[in-house]
DNA sequence: TTTAACTAGGATAAAATTGTCCTACATAGA
DNA sequence: TCTATGTAGGACAATTTTATCCTAGTTAAA
């Protein structure tokens, strides 16, 4: 469905949104350790995330990731998707077909666009808070 | 969504169930010219689906490949989509994790369920001789 | 029986994704 | 000011996915 950058980047963005939530940085090795992720790799990930605005970086000591409580208040899971693998899920050809809409559909058009319809309104109504405050009171997880 | 090899095994083979509904084999090559896809590396892709039972293949001139009659009448999206990809679209966690389940579940675990219930739902009422006949009254395509 | 139109499948290459290593740079605190 | 703890980012390596090439084997039809 998303690519493993997108998935450790989504379980990344969680877990500084809930150390955001404490008035806590997650530093990059505390993220890698939270949500089992390669170090270096997650590294990448996150300075895009930086890049695009989803969150900020501090450097040096008690430095690490967060996320400000006004940008946490608005943050959906369709703009971490968005800014690590694009929008092609919710809006290309589900048969990779590059001229696939309504006027010339590929054979499963209609089915599909129900589907990803779903999915995309589920991403933009899922809010980083929401998913945050969950994972506090311990009813999810990040590892294993 | 799907690997581009899934993308190609599923036009192939609703214009080999085109072509078998009409009686007539479909050669490798004509296949690849009607769904614009790599010759060889669509090869693959039907020797797989052969090997997997989903269609047949006859060697020699005026050969290629064909789906039987029996075999039309039942086959879904979803056999195609899993001889080529697997189950992991509608069975793996969202979030990559090994461990995600009702007693463990990820952050996104109960919201991802009901879109790829919705996913699997469909694949699995999709029928290729739906798709086939779609096609066939020039109301979809598999090309561009 | 030869030929031409086919599929089968191994080997290899190219490209994209995933993952690692190393050096540079920033900065809080001793 | 020095040092330890951070992030930034370039270069590179491994793996997976996608794509190509070539040879072998099958068989209908001339």
């Amino acid at each position: 469905m998303f690519s493993k950058a997108c998935e450790y980047g989504i379980r990344a963005t969680i877990y500084v949104a809930v150390q955001s939530l404490e008035g806590k940085r997650a530093s990059l090795k505390s993220i890698a350790a939270e949500i089992e992720s390669p170090v270096a790799f997650t590294a990448k990930i996150l300075q895009d995330l930086v890049r695009k605005g989803l969150m900020q970086s501090v450097m040096g000591p008690t430095g690490g990731f967060e996320i400000d409580q006004q940008k946490l208040d608005s943050l959906k899971l369709s703009q971490v998707v968005d800014a690590i693998d694009g929008d092609s899920i919710y809006k290309g050809c589900g048969l990779g077909m590059k001229q696939c809409d309504e006027s010339k559909p590929c054979p499963v058009h209609d089915k599909f666009a129900r589907v990803r319809a779903d999915l995309r309104e589920m991403l933009e109504s899922t809010s980083l808070l929401g998913l945050a405050t969950e994972l506090e009171t311990g009813s999810t997880f990040l590892k294993r």
